[in-house]
DNA sequence: TATAATAACAGTAATCATTACTGATTTGTC
DNA sequence: GACAAATCAGTAATGATTACTGTTATTATA
């Protein structure tokens, strides 16, 4: 099935590319819901999901949040998880760092790996910053 | 609020122990259920929920699957999810052996990193052995 | 061993993110 | 412009998990 254009699909795609964090979709749709009053929560997840897998963006499933996140950079990379304010933080340290975990990991496992998961977890400076004004 | 025995939780968590996979709560229940034939799955996710934070088990949520797997086996260690059949296996790789990425990756980070989540996707031997037989 | 306090129970309803369905509307092509 | 197909809005359904409620089991104490 080709993929026919849509102002909707546009508009996602465009609202995504001004984003540096990694909204959720129901943060798309109400953003997405001021050019589009009547644009439905559905169509919005149609469009993520529909986008992700003609790899144009990237869909982050996080085991710890119960929630998918969208991300316009579809270069890997790794992210970084505030256990307080659930906010996703794109982390600098370069993927080749661990890029042979893989192999690593295949050693003694009889299958085939073809990828890894990583995230990292724990407290981000907003919160730590409000943790320590609150002793 | 102290943890009172119960002949349930009892049930629950020696089948967990007698499980070298990682049964889902699902599992746990229609096979508690031989036992406790009207025990509820409300009171089995009280009770894998109760254990985990006792520390007792371990619930692993891995993104790519939208379900809690639980784990008698709480040393820290990674796993393996089967893109195909769904199966979470153990690997044996050493947890020391990327102990250090935590470090890594808080160098150019402006936050508290206290923990990463790891794990690997591939196909496991049963669906690659299958996968070639179909052809 | 009876009693009283309370954790845990079974059963059921609610929640929340996400997906599926349906008939109407856009979009691209001839 | 007309036709086929993708897309839409609106809504219902799904599936995993949690919350609620009145009853039962467990445990400390008398």
């Amino acid at each position: 099935m080709t993929m026919k254009y849509s102002r909707q699909r546009a508009a996602i795609l465009s609202f995504l590319q001004s984003r540096r964090d990694h909204p959720t979709a129901e943060l798309v749709y109400s953003s997405v819901k001021e050019s589009f009053p009547n644009i439905s929560l559905g169509t919005v997840y149609r469009n993520l999901n529909q986008l992700a897998e003609a790899g144009m963006i990237t869909k982050h499933s996080f085991g710890t949040l119960g929630i998918d996140h969208f991300d316009y950079n579809t270069a890997p990379h790794y992210h970084f998880v505030c256990n307080c304010c659930s906010a996703v933080i794109d982390l600098p340290m370069a993927y080749s760092a661990i890029s042979s975990i893989d192999e690593e990991a295949s050693k003694d496992f009889d299958g085939l790996i073809r990828e890894h998961r990583l995230y990292f977890c724990g407290t981000c400076r907003n919160c730590l910053d409000r943790e320590s004004g609150e002793d």
